[in-house]
DNA sequence: TTGGATATTACAGTGGACGTAATATTACGC
DNA sequence: GCGTAATATTACGTCCACTGTAATATCCAA
């Protein structure tokens, strides 16, 4: 409802994959490469994570936050602010709209007769 | 499964759209834009279209046909090689994928359950 | 103590997305 | 027939997100 830029609607899959990453808690950035990952399928480098995950703070969508931890390297990690929350959400309305529709619905059920 | 470019997947937003719009019939650039306007409910210029056309052209997924149509501006059509076809589903997939994980889930829910 | 995993920074290059302007043709109201 | 809007496409130029890679430093395990 209120990011400082107008929400760019449709989120990259490098932003949506960092937002997504971030869903159930704060991670670190090295953690968000790692889950990103698992959740892709596809490895995204430190640019490319880093990258997004500064914009996404300057955005107000990702915000860094002190957290305790014995190892030194773990003390800092990225959340999601409301905002990002918000946007992530909006995203995941519009990709399931978009594979609600007729068109798509008929692709994904023509490969199941077929296969 | 045979694209000319290993299937550079997930597609960016322009390109699954212009896919997308192709889905149930070839059509011209124009009606492209249109379509996807439809579609999308967010305009993208003809730089973008022509653009992502001719990039997947060059790469397989779509074609030029000729039509027939009395209004000779339409004779020129565009529609989806096989490849094509296969991408927007593979693209599809991902997309439900990702809608149906419960992180994802659990968004949607929050909303249903506060508004 | 060497090596591998963790964690991050700093680049530079590439290409896709986007806007905009220009062009040409067709359709349509007047 | 005239002007205007819609149709259809080409031709830019710009910007910046994404990407890869290299460098750096710390922690941990063998």
């Amino acid at each position: 409802m209120s990011s400082p830029h107008p929400s760019p609607t449709p989120l990259s899959p490098a932003v949506f994959h960092v937002l997504l990453s971030l869903a159930d808690g704060p991670l670190h950035g090295y953690a968000v490469m790692k889950r990103v990952e698992e959740d892709s399928g596809l490895a995204m480098g430190p640019g490319t994570v880093y990258g997004a995950l500064q914009r996404l703070t300057e955005a107000g969508w990702v915000d860094e936050r002190a957290v305790e931890d014995p190892d030194p390297r773990r003390t800092r990690a990225f959340g999601l602010t409301p905002a990002g929350i918000e946007a992530l959400r909006q995203e995941a309305r519009r990709m399931q709209r978009l594979t609600s529709l007729n068109r798509i619905q008929a692709l994904l059920d023509a490969r199941a007769v077929e296969g």
